[in-house]
DNA sequence: TTAAAACCTTGGAGCAACTACAGGGTCAAG
DNA sequence: CTTGACCCTGTAGTTGCTCCAAGGTTTTAA
């Protein structure tokens, strides 16, 4: 099958799939005599497998390792488990911040409940004069 | 005062004050005669507005929009009002998504309790076989 | 048969919000 | 007079794509 093919059997557009192919989480495929990519099932079972676990907002690092799980036919998937269990972790960490984040936001839209002149709204005047906090490094990629 | 104490003033780096220079979020102070920025008291308060606002992960479009508002003397502050209440939808949207997200993971993470062979690992055999869903386009800057 | 439509190719730029250099200039202390 | 701490500009990298442009190929329909 040609490439437009395969990303429609995997629900992407064709630039994802020669992304993926750029960098490296989609074997090269072979080439028909007018340069156009040639995919067999393989390959959309291993498209969709990236997908899935994009699906599932995993770094390309994290399916990268995953995916060398996965070819070591015969070693123990501990690592799999362990690496699903960190993702979940970030999820985890990254829904906390954003519950803290909502109740800082919260607070911050009460002070001013009316709609007043600008120059005494409390949302502008806390933004400008709250010292700031130091912003904390990143745990997930999760945005 | 020079821009690493600007910075420390406002718990950032130099470059980050530079970057939102380039921007247009802080107004390009004058210098000295040996071309060095020279700050006063009205980029601390504007650039601690800048941070107050990306520590509570508002995008640069969205402090562009308050800032407006807030130089616009005299004009009342529902613009502002409404754009808080938005970014906490956005929160609000990204905390559901996550949530969704959670789920997902853990009923994944159930296909495989003990550590098995990499072949017949469950986790993996879902991820490879699982009809890919479409990505939903994103709702939100936040991640 | 031929012309248009629908594919495919490579290469490069753009997004967001920074971060991290390289390769220089300036300034205060010792 | 030199060391170290600053400052300057400009450029490239990060992540996971998306969207061109400028061409080549294949399929379809008139």
């Amino acid at each position: 099958m040609k490439i437009g093919e395969l990303a429609r059997a995997a629900q992407c557009t064709v630039d994802t799939v020669r992304y993926y192919e750029r960098e490296g989480l989609l074997p090269a495929p072979s080439r028909t005599d007018s340069n156009y990519r040639q995919y067999g099932p393989a390959h959309v079972e291993r498209l969709r497998f990236i997908r899935n676990c994009r699906a599932l907002d995993m770094a390309h690092e994290e399916i990268r390792a995953l995916l060398q799980y996965s070819d070591q036919a015969g070693s123990d998937c501990s690592g799999v488990n362990a690496l699903v269990d960190e993702h979940i972790a970030h999820v985890d960490v990254r829904i906390r911040e954003l519950e803290q984040l909502r109740g800082d936001l919260i607070a911050l839209r009460a002070r001013c409940a009316h709609d007043s002149d600008v120059g005494s709204c409390g949302i502008l005047q806390e933004l400008s004069h709250r010292e700031t906090d130091g912003r904390p490094p990143k745990h997930t990629h999760l945005g």
